[in-house]
DNA sequence: TTAATAAAAGATTTTTTTGTCTTTTATTAT
DNA sequence: ATAATAAAAGACAAAAAAATCTTTTATTAA
């Protein structure tokens, strides 16, 4: 489904709104033995995701990265999408060039409801609000 | 979700399930024209699928593969985990060591309730079945 | 204003996946 | 028996993804 860059950025994020904040910035050091991550592999998608403006970054001493609030308002749908591009919500789980509702390929609509299902929910939930049930359940990123 | 060779290799055995027979076998260049995928590629892709007995084939002049009573009754879910090894359908979305459903990742409610869903399609439709679909509803492969 | 810090950027390496080519083995029709 | 056919197997090449290392740039605290 996801790429292992993609994976990454997604753990990152969630790191991110969790742990950190403009005042309490989190370095790729940091970040990276938190997640258990390789950490120059790690640098490299935190920059794609601060170029695309999803993340916020500070070079210098207590520098780091951290989420802004525009950033929390932001979705995981827009992570996926800026690491493993805008078609994995919609490109034909075979591979075929044309595959859609009125032209299904034989695992379509088994297919479609899964990943829809996936992508609603990356789609409409912020990223805050995800970091908020995160830690009401105590779960792992 | 799947990889590259997975795909071909569905495709491939839906292929044989439509249009090949003990009867009627198909090669390794007839299924790769018919699908427009790598040939050389695809004779490896089915080679493992016959060495775990997924499809049939025999050497020689009128030979070729296609699939035994036995292979109809099969799943595609045997296919996929025959190529893309045994974790497919369990793996965690975000690479977590440790996720379930006791213990789960920010995404494994959604991940897990869409996945399933494939999964039991995939594990509980004969290919056979599935075929008689495909060509019910005149859907490309 | 300088030294230390940490991200940004660039270049490179390693690993995995995908794709290709050649040789061998089995089968069959003549 | 033999020639033709087609899969099996092995070796190899190309491309993509993942991971690493080095240099540059911006910032800040002393």
């Amino acid at each position: 489904m996801f790429s292992q860059a993609c994976k990454y950025a997604i753990r990152a994020v969630l790191y991110l709104a969790v742990h950190a904040s403009e005042g309490k910035k989190a370095g790729v050091k940091e970040i990276a033995a938190a997640l258990d991550v390789p950490k120059y592999f790690l640098a490299k998608i935190l920059q794609q995701l601060s170029r695309n403006n999803l993340i916020s970054s500070t070079k210098g001493p207590s520098g780091g990265f951290y989420l802004s609030g525009q950033n929390l308002e932001a979705t995981l749908k827009e992570v996926v999408e800026c690491i493993d591009g805008p078609d994995v919500f919609n490109s034909c789980i075979l591979g075929l060039p044309v595959c859609s509702s009125e032209n299904p390929c034989p695992l379509h609509v088994q297919a479609f409801a899964y990943r829809e299902g996936l992508h609603y929910q990356l789609k409409h939930q912020a990223i805050g609000d995800l970091a908020k049930r995160i830690e009401r359940e105590e779960q792992k990123i």
